[in-house]
DNA sequence: ATATACGTTTACGTTAACGTCAACATTAAT
DNA sequence: ATTAATGTTGACGTTAACGTAAACGTATAT
């Protein structure tokens, strides 16, 4: 079944969001699900989409950043100058993502830290008592 | 000079935001620089604080998240049911920041791709042309 | 003395990303 | 035939995180 397809109500709960952000997101042009009669019906890429959308969302993108590393997906681009200028902007993203990435490792070992802290506090508590 | 001290300005251009931004941080209680006159003073503490809470924005955490793992390092947990908590709640930070890394290295992964692509259709391009 | 650079408080404005109704249509189940 | 579930389109409300502007104080350079 390479032809699947989803509600509204399948892709918010697989998602974990509401059907009215996904509505938003169809307002701001980020899906364009096909209609069967008033009801809106998605397919496979609408849900790639939407997953994509919701992974950029994870890492703090807005929803305009997460819809322009999407469609350096989908090529558009013929001439050697838009080559030249997609390559810029993806070497762009990477930097910043390389950057977040920094950010949370550093945060991580912050986090090890306090928690080897209190593991050990904990221990001497136990020591301490008898 | 282990009390260096910031003017908000210093501070604002250090890390490129604007005093409003760094006076809003106070509004919320992030920070409570003291006062000379008028002025605020900010310590080498106020300015980690507020260097800990752009790197949080980086990746997506609202101001409260931030502030909650800055918390996270004063210690004010003495009894062992305190450090337990703090355990878990540190759990649930790092399972986050692995997630989030998670969907960094997979959105690094797709961009390498694009611009492996982008090159391969570069150089054929030039291959074509002669 | 006066510009100008830096600082202050107060207060209203703005944008993104939805939440939360209300009022209604469509279909499925009892 | 009537609930019940699921869907629809407005339209207004909300929150976070500042932006922006006014009106003013203080110090320093010229």
């Amino acid at each position: 079944m390479p032809d699947q397809t989803y509600s509204i109500s399948d892709l918010a709960s697989e998602f974990g969001v509401t059907t009215r952000t996904i509505r938003f997101y169809e307002e701001k042009g980020l899906v364009t699900p096909r209609r069967e009669g008033q009801k809106r019906i998605y397919s496979a890429a609408d849900r790639v989409r939407i997953k994509l959308i919701l992974r950029g969302k994870r890492i703090g993108m807005t929803l305009k950043e997460s819809v322009e590393i999407i469609d350096l997906y989908d090529p558009e681009h013929n001439n050697e100058e838009q080559l030249h200028s997609l390559i810029s902007n993806v070497q762009e993203k990477r930097a910043r993502l390389l950057q977040q990435k920094q950010d949370i490792d550093d945060m991580l070992q912050g986090l090890e830290e306090v928690q080897t802290l209190c593991e050990q506090a904990l221990t001497d508590n136990r020591k301490g008592r008898r």
